[in-house]
DNA sequence: TGTCAGACTTGATGTCATACGC
DNA sequence: GCGTATGACATCAAGTCTGACA
C-alpha cells in the first residue's frame, strides 16, 4: 500500500478476502448432483363445477375445463385494471382455444358469451371450507405435505448434503407479468411434464421419471449449477431447479460477487481518473462509454440491456432515450462545476425512475451533445452497448463489470449511512445507545438509504400498514406527554426520553417504508461483512439484523463470530 | 462483429406463520 | 383465546452477462 494511502477494508474483511479467493478457484468444475428430481405439482381433479357458455353449460374435456378453472381462479382473486384486464381476456381465450378439443374451439368462439361464475362460486366455497378446517386437521395436512416435500428438497452435491431452493416445477396458472404494456398478461402456462424437463445429475445416480412417463433428457454437466431445467412456454427461456441460496456453491457465488465490489473499492480512484479523462475523448464511442459508466457509477443505475421487440418498454442505462433525460436551471447554492439533469423513465419490472442529479459540467455537455440532433425516441448512447461498457470496464479492472458498480455503490453508502447514523444516534446519545431497538433502527435507516439509492420502490402494499402508522403516533403521543409530564435530569425523565426517541424513529422508518423495501438491497447488495463488523462493534446479535434464512446465506461472512 | 441462447442474479409481490394487541 | 398486522420466506418475472456460432 502506498505511504500515506488511506486503509480501504478492514483487518476481518482482508482475512476472509483471501480465504474466498481459494474456495472459489478449488470449487470450480467439481460438482456432481445426486438428487431425486423435481417434485411436480398435484394432477388437476374436477371441481364438481360447470362452465357455462351462452347460458348453457358445457361439459369439457379435463384439460380445458382445468384451464377455464386457471381463469376462475384468477376472477376469484384480485382484479386487475380495465385495461390490462381486456389484453388479459384476449390473450387467455386465444391460448384456451389452442388447447381445446376441435370439437369445443367450434362451440366456444366469443369469449363475451363465457360464463365462469359458477366456477368462481365453487372455488370461493373450497377456499371457505379450507379456512373452516378444524385446526387438527389442517395440522395432518400441513404435515403431509412436509413430509412429501422433505423427499425432494435435499440434494447431495460432492457427498455433502444441501438444500434445493425451488424444488417443485411451476404449477399451471395465468402469466401476469408486469408492467402496463406487458404482451404476454394473461397468456396460459401450461402444466410442465416430465417429459418437459432435462435432469442434470452425477452419472452414477439414476433419477426415477414419475410412472408412466420419461423425462426429456438426462445430461451430466458439471460445469452449471442447475439440477432440473424446462422450457417457459411463454418466454421461451429456460427455468431452472436450483440449489437454495445456503449451499456452499451459493456461497461461494456470493462471496465472490463482494469480494469483486471490495477490489472495485481499492481501484476506484484508478477506474475514476479514466473515464473522467474519456469523458473529452475525441472518439464520440469513447465518450458515450465514459460517460454512460458516470452515470452507472454516481447514481447506481442498471446497465441497460436492448430488449426485444414487443417486450414492456422499460431502460436502463445505455438503453435510456432522449426522451428520458432533461437539464435543469441552475439553482441557487448549486456548486459552480456541478449542473442538474432529471432522469425520468421506467426500470426494472416498470418501476419509476425520477429523480432530478447533479452531474460535473463535463458529462452535462456530454449529454447535451449526444441528444442534439435526435428525436424524442432516439437512443442518448446510440454508439454504444451494455457489451461494448463491460468491455471497457474489464479493461480498467478484471471481472469489473457495470453491475459490479451496483454493489460497491450500496455497500459503500451503507457503510457512510451506518457510520452516519450510528455518530448521530448511539455515540451521541449514551442513554438510546443501551437500547438495542434503537441500534436496529440506525440499521435499518442505513439499509433505507441504500433502497432509496437503488431505487428499490413498492408500488403495493398491504392495508394494514396504514393503521399501524396511526396506533404508532398514538404510541408517541402519549411517549410525548408522558416526557413532558417529568422533571428534566430525572431517571425517568432520561428513560420516557429514550423511548420517544425510538417511537419516533421507528415512526418515520414505518412511514418511508411504505414507499421503499429494504429486502433487496440487504440480500443482494449490501456487504454483510460491513454488518457483522458494525454487530461486534456495538454488541448486537445478529439474530437482531439477520433472519435465520439471511444467516444461512451471509455464512460466509459470519466465521468472525 | 453481431446475434442469440443459456445461465445465473435481482426484485416485486404473493402467501404463510407468528407475534401482538385486545 | 382470537383476530389481525407484520415479517419471513417462496415464487416467478425480469434483469445482467457470457460464450457459441454464423
Amino acid at each position: 500500500m502506498p505511504k500515506g494511502k488511506k486503509r480501504t477494508i478492514s483487518a476481518s474483511q482482508e482475512r476472509r478476502t483471501s480465504t474466498q479467493r481459494k474456495k472459489v478457484c478449488k470449487l470450480r468444475w467439481r460438482t456432481q448432483f445426486s438428487h431425486k428430481g423435481p417434485r411436480f405439482p398435484s394432477p388437476y381433479r374436477p371441481i364438481g363445477a360447470q362452465f357455462v357458455y351462452n347460458g348453457i353449460p358445457k361439459k369439457l374435456a379435463p384439460e380445458t375445463e382445468e384451464v377455464a378453472v386457471l381463469y376462475a381462479r384468477y376472477l376469484s382473486g384480485k382484479r386487475k385494471t380495465k385495461r390490462i384486464e381486456e389484453k388479459l381476456q384476449q390473450n387467455f381465450f386465444n391460448d384456451w382455444r389452442e388447447l381445446m378439443t376441435a370439437r369445443e374451439r367450434s362451440e366456444i368462439t366469443d369469449f363475451k358469451l363465457c360464463d365462469f361464475s359458477q366456477l368462481v362460486s365453487k372455488l370461493e366455497e373450497i377456499a371457505e371450507a379450507k379456512k373452516r378446517l378444524p385446526k387438527e386437521e389442517r395440522e395432518i395436512l400441513k404435515k403431509e405435505r412436509q413430509l412429501a416435500a422433505d423427499q425432494y428438497k435435499t440434494v447431495r452435491v460432492d457427498s455433502k448434503q444441501e438444500l434445493v431452493n425451488n424444488y417443485t416445477v411451476e404449477p399451471p396458472g395465468l402469466y401476469m407479468g408486469r408492467g402496463k404494456d406487458n404482451a404476454n398478461i394473461g397468456r396460459v402456462k401450461r402444466r410442465i411434464q416430465p417429459e418437459d424437463i432435462i435432469i442434470n445429475t452425477d452419472e452414477k445416480t439414476k433419477v426415477e421419471a414419475p410412472p408412466n412417463h420419461n423425462w426429456k433428457a438426462v445430461i451430466h454437466n458439471r460445469s452449471v449449477m442447475w439440477l432440473a431445467s424446462w422450457k417457459d412456454v411463454i418466454s421461451g427461456n429456460p427455468k431452472y431447479i436450483q440449489l437454495h441460496s445456503s449451499s456452499s456453491i451459493k456461497n461461494e457465488r456470493d462471496s465472490q460477487k463482494f469480494l469483486t465490489a471490495r477490489q472495485l473499492k481499492q481501484e476506484i480512484g484508478r477506474v475514476r481518473a479514466q473515464y473522467e479523462k474519456d469523458l473529452k475523448s475525441g472518439d464520440e464511442a469513447i465518450s458515450q462509454t465514459a460517460t454512460a459508466v458516470y452515470l452507472i457509477d454516481k447514481f447506481a443505475l442498471r446497465a441497460g440491456n436492448e430488449k426485444p421487440e414487443g417486450a414492456t418498454d422499460t431502460v436502463g442505462c445505455c438503453s435510456l432515450r432522449v426522451e428520458h433525460v432533461s437539464f435543469l436551471n441552475r439553482g441557487k447554492d448549486q456548486k459552480k462545476d456541478l449542473e442538474g439533469i432529471r432522469l425520468n423513465f421506467l426500470g426494472k419490472d416498470s418501476i419509476p425512475y425520477r429523480k432530478d442529479l447533479l452531474v460535473s459540467r463535463a458529462v452535462c455537455d456530454n449529454l447535451k451533445d449526444f441528444v442534439k440532433e435526435k428525436k424524442k425516441n432516439g437512443f442518448l448512447f446510440d454508439m454504444i452497448d451494455t457489451k461494448r461498457v463491460n468491455e471497457y470496464l474489464a479493461r480498467l479492472m478484471p471481472d469489473l463489470t457495470a453491475k459490479v458498480f451496483r454493489t460497491f455503490r450500496a455497500s459503500q453508502f451503507f457503510h457512510e449511512k451506518l457510520e452516519e447514523y450510528s455518530r448521530f444516534h448511539l455515540r451521541k446519545d449514551k442513554d438510546a445507545a443501551q437500547d438495542v431497538r434503537m441500534k436496529v433502527i440506525v440499521h435499518k435507516k442505513a439499509n433505507l438509504a441504500v433502497a432509496q439509492l437503488l431505487n428499490h420502490q413498492t408500488l403495493s402494499k398491504p392495508i394494514g400498514k396504514g393503521t399501524a402508522i396511526k396506533k404508532q403516533e398514538k404510541k408517541l403521543k402519549a411517549a410525548e406527554d408522558k416526557l413532558e409530564s417529568l422533571t428534566t435530569r430525572s431517571d425517568k425523565h432520561k428513560q420516557a426520553k429514550v423511548k420517544r426517541d425510538i417511537l419516533k424513529e421507528e415512526l418515520d422508518l414505518k412511514q418511508q417504508l411504505r414507499n421503499y423495501a429494504l429486502g433487496t438491497s440487504k440480500a443482494n447488495y449490501i456487504d454483510p461483512t460491513l454488518t457483522v463488523d458494525w454487530c461486534q462493534k456495538y454488541d448486537i446479535p445478529i439474530e437482531k439484523v439477520y433472519s435465520k434464512t439471511q444467516r444461512e446465506k451471509f455464512r460466509w461472512a459470519l466465521v468472525d463470530l
